[in-house]
DNA sequence: CTCAAAAAAGATATGTTATATCATTAACAA
DNA sequence: TTGTTAATGATATAACATATCTTTTTTGAG
């Protein structure tokens, strides 16, 4: 069994202790970005379904699916590149908290990361500060990965 | 003389001082996003300009106009809201940092805000451990105003 | 002043991301 | 079985963005 199959398992675990269910379509889609490795647009996905399992989904039945996906904090939306990534904890015993993401903008490479509490919170006080209140401290950061950064130089 | 006036007058000069120049329609769109004193999207300004000056420029010139504003620091866009703000500071002499964004993910309130140096600098250890390079530290962050969390409350 | 070059703006088409809405199918429990 | 809910399909359209070519305006050299 490979990679991404144990993942999926582990997925399909999860779902049915939240009392939901990872449905074959809901499979294909986190496999398509498990398989890649990277982010990918909802119209990606529709062209992976049609690729890989010769099923074209409408794009309204990738988005409604991505929702889904999110609130099983299977896949994590990037709200600056609009794509999605699966996330990488799924197999993770741990609660992890909010992920930070670091955007390659040369290869588009993402990276999840998560940073120190105490940033958090001085993040935090300064968003206080200003009269505001953090809702969900995902930061996505442009960044280059040290490759791009090197080929650039 | 208004407000908004004096900040395009400013903006004016400053353009001048770089050897490019603030034309009526760069005005009018700098105008809108000031007037407003919200974010906008490159259509929302569109409509704008045919509202108040009855111009209807096509989109595809709001967004160069946008691109040119942006070059002269006046205008930020908010990748998160795929929207386009006045920067707060174009009256201050001071030569500012680059920018922080809470965003009020209830009423679309925006405040620019400038983070510590060393929040700033935790940060940049942060993703270097990562085995990534900090290209622009522009956080955008999705917050509530303290307005909106009360009426939630 | 005139004309050529450059900068700015207009026009048109199309690409990309996302949502609204209504219809259909599948799953499951009474 | 049948009725309800969850999931998916289908269609249309909204919202954001760029490519490309054309026209207009500005400006500076001669």
């Amino acid at each position: 069994m490979n990679k991404v199959q144990a993942i999926i398992n582990r997925a399909e675990q999860s779902c049915k202790a939240h009392g939901s269910k990872l449905t074959n379509k809901r499979k294909q889609v986190l496999s398509g970005l498990l398989q890649s490795g990277r982010a990918l647009s909802a119209y990606e996905l529709v062209d992976y379904c049609k690729e890989v399992y010769g099923e074209s989904p409408p794009p309204m039945s990738v988005y409604r699916i991505l929702d889904f996906l999110q609130s099983e904090n299977l896949v994590h939306k990037l709200n600056l590149a609009n794509k999605y990534i699966a996330c990488a904890h799924i197999s993770c015993d741990h609660d992890h908290g909010v992920p930070q993401f670091l955007i390659c903008g040369d290869c588009q490479r993402v990276e999840e990361i998560t940073i120190g509490k105490s940033t958090i919170n001085n993040l935090k006080r300064n968003v206080e500060k200003a009269g505001f209140h953090l809702v969900s401290p995902q930061l996505e950061i442009n960044c280059l990965c040290n490759q791009c950064k090197d080929k650039a130089a």
